[in-house]
DNA sequence: GTCTATAAGAAGATAGAC
DNA sequence: GTCTATCTTCTTATAGAC
């Protein structure tokens, strides 16, 4: 268990405060506080804020799509895998790390820094999408049905869950989310052994 | 046309700095020169930052609460209120101005600051429930619709359609989302005249 | 009510020593 | 690679004049 190495140390801590304040929120001397690392450490290794914040995101932007594809992926029926999505374990309260930066406007206006959250949203919808698309063809699902809105609206109420949860600081408003969306997707579903 | 008075433009003020930027974002400095008042001016109306903000989220709180109703508490079927809620104008881009506060760390530590946002989404909540409940009693949905669980998805989907589309700088995925909602609603509803 | 002056501290770096 | 010094601008006010 060695320590991280500095540059390493830097990533890590930008991630965590990226999620709980924002780019916005997040200052220079708070990540070189929080990953124990001198003012000119940084700069040695980060041209900047942005720099630092970009390696950090990307490495989100990364682990998000790792732990995706791990519901997303697994065997069973396409509901099943993506109840897997739905139920995966998350720190509610906390929200979602990339969805927390799409409201951050210094992060929507650099157009660095937003390509990869809006490249991992569009790898989880069509992800999704291509799940519903095989529950289509195993009628599992109604043959109506279309896999690209479902999947937005699947991905949405994740992070609107997100959003009503730390709206009333409690993770139970997510869970309701969650279980509008099952009951609506289970009434459709055909039920097939 | 009068000008408002100072009191007024700088609530106003507010409300639109905050949309844009959320609280950590807004600095009083911005505030003075987008409504146009002074440093005193502003310390004389309200006693800080904080203070202002509460003002301004109390009315936004109270302007999202009417256009909501507006279209909740209209005419027609259960399926077609609901409808008008998720179709209604929306400036979608911009996102929601009092979802986009409960990502901000300083509104979420403060508590006068959250109230507001935490009343709202529990009343729309309480509100899409009971529209939900009508669908149900008058056979437009299923019996066994969970109502709570029911509306807290339909307004994580309007929540999260606000991310996805920020996240992707392009307001069809929110009309995506708002498409797959409407699908699966209307997958399930019972099609009565 | 509004204005200007003042101020302690943070934000976001740059420069040069070690 | 890391450290300290320095710098400009911004933040969030307070104080007192007008």
């Amino acid at each position: 268990m060695d320590m991280p190495d500095t540059a390493e140390r830097l990533i890590r801590s930008t991630q965590e405060l990226l999620w709980d304040r924002g780019y916005v929120g997040t200052s220079p001397k708070a990540i070189q506080q929080h990953a124990q690392a001198g003012q000119g450490s940084m700069y040695h290794h980060f041209a900047g804020k942005a720099d630092l914040a970009l390696a950090a995101i990307q490495r989100s932007a990364a682990e998000l799509r790792a732990e995706a594809e791990t519901a997303l992926g697994g065997r069973g029926t396409a509901l099943e895998r993506i109840d897997a999505y739905l139920l995966r374990e998350r720190d509610i309260l906390r929200g979602c790390r990339l969805g927390r930066l799409a409201q951050d406007p210094d992060i929507v206006a650099n157009e660095d820094l937003r390509q990869p959250v809006h490249e991992t949203f569009d790898w989880l919808r069509q992800r999704l999408a291509g799940v519903v698309a095989d529950g289509v063809r195993h009628d599992e699902l109604p043959a109506g049905l279309d896999p690209d809105a479902t999947a937005a609206a699947i991905a949405a109420v994740v992070q609107g869950g997100y959003v009503l949860a730390r709206a009333t600081s409690s993770p139970d408003s997510f869970a309701r989310a969650i279980a509008g969306l099952r009951q609506l997707l289970g009434a459709i579903s055909q039920h097939r052994q």
